[in-house]
RNA sequence: GGGCGGGUAGCUCAGCUGGAAGAGCAUCGCCCUUACAAGGCGAGGGUCACAGGUUCGAGCCCUGUUCCGCCUACCA
């Protein structure tokens, strides 16, 4: 018999690199829109073009991979599109960092040029990303990649802009935005991230106007003064109120300022006094519309100093004046006092650097409308996992504001809207316009913004599948079925899509949304790159193999809001992998070329009886994990049924049948244990998809069995109720009971393992007298013993070691093996932790409101729990007893 | 300020509708038993953050306290 030999260790490379490349070149998961099937469609959460993958994603192409593969295990017609996104201002830096180093700007270049330019880093680099994806063993689309800045998608956003424009959702003004002095660009709200940092206030003089005095403001931001237009107190504020109306004098500047009442103040803040400074502060902005006061921006779009501030703090960045300011107000006595003060800084999420409020022209898309549907689609139409989300998504929408979309820079969607230089009226467009839909002249000039990425984004899960044309692919597979995503892109990027789902195709673009945990480091820290503590998947898949990686992610994956991921846990995983290919060794040493057919409903024996039964149960607990999002308890069940079931018992009591010389037995055994691993690879491929096709590609087969090689493409293993055997269960325990009793007997003692040792069982039923007669041999290989006594009247001798098992009694002679000072001792150790269980159950039995109020099977199951251990502490203490009478 | 999540074995965490506290890793014994030493067999280890409450019964439900983490926010 010739039978390939599989490698002692399991070695996942030659499999992971064999079969990616095999999967992406049949198509093996390019679905057919016409073909059969339910759909069931993900889209990719697409990472940023310039990025490379970090366990976030990992852990976030896992899971989403289970959902697909194990999807097309259920006959669904699976689509899982893949792609990146544009990443506006992060392909912008990388690349004008690139022109830096050869002393150009992009203003060297001219746009046209400069966008040419990313084209090509993108074409040489952006794809890394991609090469990464597939490493992970991603089972997605190869031939639906998408880009967000591609030609199709460049559709989507161009008549998504244009309608929502003509429905008068896009609108063009002058507001106060989030400025980033460094990217050079505006911001949107949740672009901006805020730490918290140690400051000053600042408590300033100014002097009334009519000479009467002076009120004192507090400020953070003392140079921001020279943009005064205000000041406002609280009218309920009985210090101040009587000032409404009146004039204060800007130090410095002499600028005639009104005081202002409203409400906003807080009475109890800094002095009550609020200076308001409309063009560099949010809430001043607020004020100040609120008010009708002047806007005055003394800050550039570098953030120095401009012309409309007095002339000698002109040119100075803002920290820069600040300084000269707090001098100058000191030097007139106006400088009240400095005292600490931390605050809230924002920086931009892209660069870190602080941002400015800033007053420019954007493209806003007013969200109210749209935020209103997206609100009222969850929970009727998309349901968020776990569910406790859905609380901060309404928060969201609930306290939006409007969208900045519009960015200064030039790699992205350019706002297709064209200002003629003749009337000044706006065209928008989705062809491009050769004249003024107003007036006609074609002196028109295009915006020279683009969008932000994210508005490219939130189209994705129509866009991917072809709108605004009208494919198959959105007719079969929107909406899509569900999103896999981090919580931290909830607001980014899932009520978005919401939204524009909900605008443009009048349908939720996904009906379930499940969010998953961050991955972090094992201190809890988030990984980055400038802490150090980053743990690179790419290097992780070197060492361990993507499957044990992905193994672990997926045990993980049901923590709360974190993931503690340290490289050791991944080690202990790709030790399982290495379990599960031995046990497969053990299976091709002992399989046949061809599998043998036998029914399984007639293998007899208990282990396979066993086996069998547990293999259906845990087929039905794999479905009803995954349905529910249970990832973590998917990896459980299979560690435990592969690990302490299939290989600990079931491989060791089949051994003799696949030795021995009975046939009929033997074949049985090899069906069933063919059965359980080929079916066991099935269950466990969607979570480690290499080693179960490296696995199904070298087990043999029953003759007429002409599945595909190709793991992924097979269906979930049937369901065999008649396999369903619960008393085998029963029948085990009994089994495993007296193996461990006895095992424990031998550790515990010290004798040696090799040591003969005879075995004593007086059994308590006919039926248990049989489970363990029928399973004889196997007491004896797996404990280790010489003869086997079983039957009710089996006398012991008084010298021996003991355990009671479900009422059945285990005698081990030890006269002349061991010193019985030490069994005595282990035998009051298991009665005293008997005594203990005991006590706390009647107590319970002896409470009247237990019995009484409880239910009846409850009670029962008490009962027969009190009885049993009673049982067996009568006999362990008789077992003792006879003991000591030997020893006198 | 508001919201959310968490405090269970030395470590990392499970524990879904309340019914004798679990896993992995680590630790301690013994074993190179012909699938696997990346292994086998066995053992030890927990006032489930604290205080109340509901209940016959609470890790789980309620209230309060405390500590940690995250998100969010217009105290300059």
């Amino acid at each position: 018999m010739t039978r390939k030999e599989l490698a002692k260790v399991y070695e996942p490379w030659d499999v992971e690199e064999k079969w990616e490349n095999h999967w992406e070149e049949n198509k093996t998961f390019t679905p057919d829109p016409d073909g059969p099937g339910e759909s069931y469609s993900i889209v990719i959460p697409p990472p940023n073009v310039t990025g490379v993958l970090h366990m976030g994603h990992a852990l976030n192409l896992t899971l989403q991979d289970i959902l697909c593969r194990f999807n097309r295990q259920q006959g669904k017609n699976v689509l899982w599109v893949p792609g990146t996104d544009h990443a506006g201002i992060a392909t912008q830096n990388v690349v004008e960092r690139q022109l830096k180093e050869e002393g150009l700007t992009r203003h060297d270049l001219g746009r046209d040029k400069f966008i040419e330019r990313v084209w090509d880093w993108k074409k040489e680099k952006g794809d890394h990303i991609l090469s990464q994806i597939r490493r992970i063993g991603a089972s997605v689309d190869w031939t639906r990649e998408c880009f967000t800045f591609d030609d199709q998608r460049a559709k989507a956003v161009r008549e998504v802009f244009v309608k929502l424009y003509e429905e008068g959702l896009i609108y063009k003004g002058d507001y106060i935005i989030n400025w980033c002095n460094r990217c050079h660009t505006a911001l949107a709200d949740d672009e901006v991230e805020h730490e918290a940092k140690p400051g000053k206030l600042h408590h300033v003089k100014y002097p009334l106007a009519d000479g009467s005095g002076h009120l004192i403001v507090a400020t953070t931001r003392p140079e921001t003064m020279l943009a005064d237009t205000a000041i406002a107190v609280n009218p309920e504020d009985d210090r101040f109120n009587h000032l409404i109306g009146k004039e204060a004098v800007l130090p410095l500047v002499g600028r005639k300022l009104p005081i202002i009442g409203d409400k906003y103040v807080d009475v109890e803040f800094g002095t009550g006094c609020l200076k308001v400074t409309p063009a560099h502060d949010m809430n001043d902005w607020e004020l100040g519309r609120k008010h009708d006061l002047d806007i005055i921006s003394m800050l550039d779009e570098d953030g120095v100093v401009n012309e409309n501030a007095p002339e000698k703090y002109r040119g100075m960045t803002a920290l820069a004046a600040r300084v000269v300011i707090l001098a100058d107000l000191e030097a007139e006595g106006l400088l009240e006092s400095i005292v600490d003060h931390d605050h809230n800084v924002g920086v931009c999420y892209r660069c870190k650097s602080v941002i400015e409020p800033h007053v420019s022209t954007q493209w806003f898309v007013s969200m109210k409308p749209l935020a209103k549907k997206a609100r009222a689609a969850v929970p009727s139409e998309t349901q968020i996992y776990p569910e406790h989300w859905t609380k901060t998504y309404y928060d969201w929408l609930d306290n939006i504001r409007d969208w900045c979309i519009s960015r200064q820079i030039w790699w992205g969607h350019r706002i297709p809207a064209w200002t003629c230089e003749k009337c000044g009226k706006l065209t928008v467009a989705i062809e491009d316009p050769s004249a003024c839909s107003s007036c006609g002249s074609k002196n028109i000039v295009r915006e020279e913004d683009v969008l932000d990425t994210w508005f490219s984004s939130a189209l994705w899960p129509f866009s991917t599948l072809g709108w605004p044309d009208d494919t198959k692919e959105l007719a079969k597979y929107y909406p899509t079925s569900c999103l896999v995503t981090g919580f931290d892109i909830l607001f980014f990027w899932v009520a978005r899509m919401m939204m524009m789902g909900l605008q443009f195709k009048e349908q939720v673009p996904f009906k379930e949304v499940y969010i998953h945990a961050l991955v972090r480091d094992e201190n809890g820290k988030k990984m980055s790159k400038s802490t150090g503590n980053v743990i690179d998947p790419l290097s992780m898949i070197d060492k361990y193999g993507a499957d044990a990686l992905r193994f672990t992610l997926t045990s993980f994956a049901a923590m709360g809001r974190d993931i503690k991921l340290s490289e050791q846990r991944i080690e202990g995983y790709k030790h399982f992998m290495n379990k599960i290919w031995n046990a497969t060794r053990f299976g091709m040493m002992n399989l046949p070329d061809e599998i043998p057919a036998v029914q399984l409903s007639e293998a007899d024996g208990l282990a396979n009886k066993w086996i069998l039964h547990r293999l259906e149960e845990v087929k039905k607990s794999i479905v009803e994990a995954t349905g529910e999002y249970r990832f973590n308890e998917i990896a459980q069940i299979l560690y435990r049924f592969i690990w302490s079931e299939f290989c600990d018992w079931y491989l060791e009591m089949i051994k003799p049948a696949l030795y021995g010389e009975d046939e009929t037995t033997k074949a049985a055994t090899q069906k069933v244990l063919w059965t359980v691993l080929s079916e066991t690879m099935l269950l466990l491929h969607p979570v480690t998809p290499f080693i179960t096709q490296g696995i199904w590609s070298v087990l043999p087969r029953p003759a007429g069995d002409d599945r595909s090689d190709d793991i992924a493409t097979l269906p979930f293993p049937e369901m065999r109720e008649e396999c369903l055997d619960p008393a085998a269960v029963a029948r085990m325990e009994l089994f495993m009971g007296v193996v461990s009793g006895t095992r424990n007997i031998r550790t515990e003692l010290l004798i040696e393992p090799a040591k003969k040792l005879d075995l004593l069982i007086k059994t308590v039923s006919d039926e248990d007298k049989a489970v363990l007669e029928e399973n004889m041999h196997l007491i004896k290989s797996l404990a280790r013993f010489e003869n086997v006594t079983i039957g009710p009247d089996v006398e012991a001798p008084k010298a021996s070691g003991a355990a009671v098992v479900q009422g059945n009694e285990i005698s081990v002679p030890l006269e002349g093996v061991v010193d019985f000072e030490s069994e005595l001792a282990r035998l009051d150790k298991n009665i005293t932790k008997l005594d203990k269980t005991m006590m706390g159950v009647s107590n319970k039995l002896g409470n009247p409101g237990f019995v009484n109020n409880a239910p009846p099977e409850v009670v029962e199951k008490e009962k027969t729990k009190l009885a049993d251990m009673d049982e067996e502490k009568t006999k362990l203490t008789q077992l003792k007893e006879r003991l000591e009478s030997v020893m006198g």
